[in-house]
DNA sequence: GCATTAAAGATAGATATCTAATATTAGATG
DNA sequence: CATCTAATATTAGATATCTATCTTTAATGC
């Protein structure tokens, strides 16, 4: 019997057969699952949460957002949003304020501190895309892009037909694994 | 100024920029996210959840393993499993119990009803599968696939490596979104 | 201009995941 | 063979997300 390449060691690698309705959709939450980990570990040493750093990269693009455009951009609910942003704001990240008169809405401003951040965050995602990348062509890079955005799209259209059944949508209940 | 296209329509589509750093790693959780809306849609009209679905798929291919080997094959924890596998069993999908008398390994064997449950479900997911393909050539899902696995070789490597250097491992808490 | 409706946010409670700590059993070692 | 160590499962507690509900404020229609 012929040793085990080191990529085998590895307790993860599947020993089991995968069901054929689900190789694409494996593949690709444990694609979204190594991002996530690879992220989370160096913002962890920023003592930065995945959540915070969402909410950071868009407003490091649009300051001042509304909770619920910045839930919006997100893609996740208010509640979700409005206790990331208290957080952020305990924190120092952002300030939190009304605009225009307007009482109803909550805008968010990054500090100087939530500005700072940029310049320490970015790299690290940079760094990650960098890893991920390894051994990827520029053209296979374009395709795989190509590809997912068909598939969103394909998915999100599966989704607005069913809720046109009707149907109730589900919770994105955290589940990156398998 | 042109109208806008259905898709556009939508208040998920981006208005906004999105991070160079995070182009791929924001395209890969969509998908992800798309994969598991759609399929916890189909899902919770048969009254399974996300993760029942995940140990069931596991189970159908490799019926009686323990609670350590599915925590393993499901990329959870061991709580995790460990909850969930008391609630199927209730549901009365499973039955857990011992084997050639060890004490410590608890087992988890399908039930008639867990095994019926193949015949509802796998359907759904070839379905979700069908409907997230539309569109892309065999070669493309091919090349889809490889780039992917390459991807997810590369983001395990780099955990690996933060790992040896001593990095604490960040949970993989849940963080489909964006 | 007052009353109704809609929008935005806040709060409360549920769920699925995680980490850490504990208990029990099996296997290894002096 | 008695003890130590490792494996497995369990329990307890934290966290990030969700849904549902409530409150406040703005917009709209008579």
């Amino acid at each position: 019997m012929q040793a085990m390449s080191d990529a085998k060691k590895d307790k993860q690698s599947s020993h089991v057969p995968v069901h054929p309705d689900e190789r694409m959709a494996r593949l690709v939450r444990l694609a979204a699952r190594g991002f996530n980990r690879a992220l989370q570990l160096r913002l962890q040493t920023e003592n930065v949460t995945f959540g915070q750093w969402i909410f950071l990269r868009i407003l490091w693009q649009e300051d001042g957002l509304s909770q619920r455009e910045l839930s919006d951009r997100a893609h996740l609910t208010e509640p979700t949003a409005h206790t990331a942003l208290i957080k952020m704001e305990e924190l120092g990240y952002i300030e939190r304020r009304n605009v225009d008169g307007n009482k109803r809405r909550q805008h968010a401003f990054l500090t100087k501190r939530g500005w700072a951040l940029r310049d320490v965050l970015e790299p690290l995602a940079l760094e990650v895309n960098d890893a991920a990348m390894a051994g990827l062509s520029v053209k296979a890079q374009d395709d795989l892009r190509n590809a997912l955005s068909v598939m969103i799209r394909n998915l999100e259209n599966d989704e607005h037909d069913a809720a046109a059944r009707g149907v109730r949508v589900p919770p994105t209940k955290g589940n990156t694994a398998n």
